[in-house]
DNA sequence: TGTTAAGTTGAGGACGCTCCTCCACTTGAT
DNA sequence: ATCAAGTGGAGGAGCGTCCTCAACTTAACA
């Protein structure tokens, strides 16, 4: 019997040859910059290319860039977690909200894979979404405790938070190479907006629903813009 | 002598055969339609299809995509500027810029290819560039109006503007099919970071010089997201 | 009405891109 | 030394765009 007994219901693999291994390690950082710089609509020849390895190996490896994107992203959106995290132990809620705004955005800005991991529903399905799930109330937390504290708006919700984040980020892509901090300018400009104050007028129009947003980040696709057909 | 003697000076050529005129009219009215929902990336193939005409008619007419864009896009711009000037007549300098925007959004919002030709100089290149030229002053004199009237903060700046129409124009693209008020909503907050108030912190990041911005207009390609090479 | 230049059509060639496979070759583990 | 595991990368399949061209149709004018 050349391949010996494994227990029979163990998930695990046996453990990879080492040039395989270090070759797996490869590809994950390339994808990883690859990502970060062209957003997910890289395709996985040019992640090999910049791996140094062949395309097939790739592919032996990974069976399609979901599992790829997923691989990557459940951790980078477990950092964005993390950010949340450390945001709301500052005691001022506000400053909470603002901080983890900032902060978040400076990943987001820097990694063009990740805004769209976090804006869409299109790529990495299962371990990415329950990534997002762990996410959204967190961010929910910020928001009720930055309103309840009086240092917010009451008028906007947590789904007007994915829609800032669309909108900074969009300008820091269009700056893209020229103005690196451009983003921080309209952010400011924003939170602005967002602080509680008396001379705000109201809101002319609903904010998405939580329905909506999801059917929204179903539809978007980044890679391709084509109509959802 | 078959073709009668023109002018010789004369640029004008001889007109259209009458089934030819229409084709054309046709084809600009699908080209409107088409870049409307579509954006600039819609292949002349497409336009033909939807004008109901073959391929081989839309070359004939406009050389390349460019041409046709020209010839569309010249009097939407125009048309912005007609609105630039509806705002300049309003007594009330912050109204007058937020009238502005708010009117010159719906027509961006309404219209993808408009968006797209307004802040890049990826696709039309002479007639489109001069019609921005003339837009830009005009807008120019709206931000500085609401600053000296008091109506708006200072530190904002002409350049400024561009970025706000490119972040609130991705929320609606976002949510396109959707809600389609969504972006009001946005514009609403953005106008409150936008008045002045004793509130406000300095901006954090200097805004684009005009340079930058062109620079930026200059390689940011909405129709194929590859780098600038 | 006949003649003819102007106009139209849409299949299809050239090109470029991505996804992914396959098999001759190399390498690590035993 | 053996050989399963791993590798590379040319290349096929598929798609989409741009654009041409030769056969056909039609408006204009005598």
């Amino acid at each position: 019997m050349p391949t010996p007994a494994r227990p029979p219901g163990s998930a695990e693999h046996r453990p990879l040859r080492r040039d395989a291994e270090r070759n797996r390690l490869r590809i994950l950082e390339a994808a990883g910059e690859v990502f970060a710089q062209r957003g997910l609509e890289a395709s996985l020849d040019e992640i090999a290319e910049h791996a140094g390895v062949g395309v097939g190996t790739v592919y032996r490896r990974f069976p399609g860039k979901d599992e790829l994107v997923e691989a990557l992203f459940e951790q980078k959106i477990a950092r964005v977690e993390a950010l949340a995290e450390q945001a709301a132990a500052i005691p001022d809620g506000w400053q909470a909200l603002a901080s983890f705004l900032e902060s978040a955005l400076a990943l987001q800005v820097a990694d063009l894979g990740l805004r769209q991991v976090l804006l869409s529903h299109g790529c990495g399905r299962d371990r990415v979404a329950g990534a997002r799930a762990r996410l959204a109330p967190l961010i929910g937390n910020l928001v009720c405790r930055a309103q309840s504290q009086g240092g917010m708006r009451t008028d906007v919700e947590l789904p007007d938070i994915p829609a800032i984040l669309l909108m900074i980020t969009s300008v820091a892509e269009y700056s893209r190479g020229v103005n690196e901090d451009l983003w921080r300018r309209y952010l400011a400009l924003i939170l602005d907006g967002l602080r509680a104050g008396p001379q705000h007028g109201p809101l002319p129009a609903d904010a998405l629903s939580q329905s909506q947003l999801d059917q929204v980040m179903r539809s978007w696709d980044p890679v391709r813009r084509h109509p959802p057909s």
